[in-house]
DNA sequence: TAAACTAGTTTATATTATAAACTTAATTAC
DNA sequence: GTAATTAAGTTTATAATATAAACTAGTTTA
């Protein structure tokens, strides 16, 4: 039978997020409303869903002037996100 | 910016079902049901998006006593799901 | 100082996934 | 032979999700 798939990550928006966090340091709530094309409410909640599932950590802080929303992946959200893969590619694997 | 991934096939359980029918000729409800793990109920639901939407053909028949709904892929479907797995591995890396 | 903009959050709505309840017919038990 | 049970599905109700609209709070510009 084959292996469930972490709800949390399959998801579009959510699982664009956590491929942009994996690529790099940190980033910022504007990056990831421009590299996934969402609106801020979408993200917002969903920004929300993985830091309450401890895939990610937030900072919030003062920029110049406007309030900054950084983003990073955690250890779980890593190892999450590794199962995740793994799990889909027995979904895809076994059409080869 | 990352690509669409077809809600049709971005399901858990229509993900098995496809996975399950790209892999052979054919395969009955009940098959699918114990391959699965899924209730009747919703398995009956998903084959019918997945009928309407063509990506697979359901044929009804008799068996020896009880009725056969036996379900095949479709070229639609065949297609689509490889649009998706393309798709799919732009998120991620399929090949680890 | 009023209008417009930035960066978010909260709430409402529409869609989905899923299971429970129902239907119809066949088989078995009494 | 009929009552209970099982088989194979479908329909309906509910719970969860995704998403956008509406809202908040502060900042810049005209």
């Amino acid at each position: 039978m084959l292996p469930d798939l972490d709800p949390l990550l399959h998801s579009q928006l959510r699982l664009q997020i956590i491929t942009i966090l994996v690529g790099v340091q940190s980033a910022d709530f504007n990056h990831i409303m421009e590299s996934t094309g969402a609106t801020r409410g979408n993200i917002s909640v969903q920004l929300k869903k993985l830091s309450d599932a401890g895939y990610i950590t937030i900072t919030k802080s003062f920029g110049k002037s406007y309030p900054v929303t950084n983003c990073e992946i955690s250890n779980k959200g890593r190892l999450a996100f590794e199962k995740y893969v793994e799990a889909l590619s027995k979904y895809i694997n076994l059409n080869k």
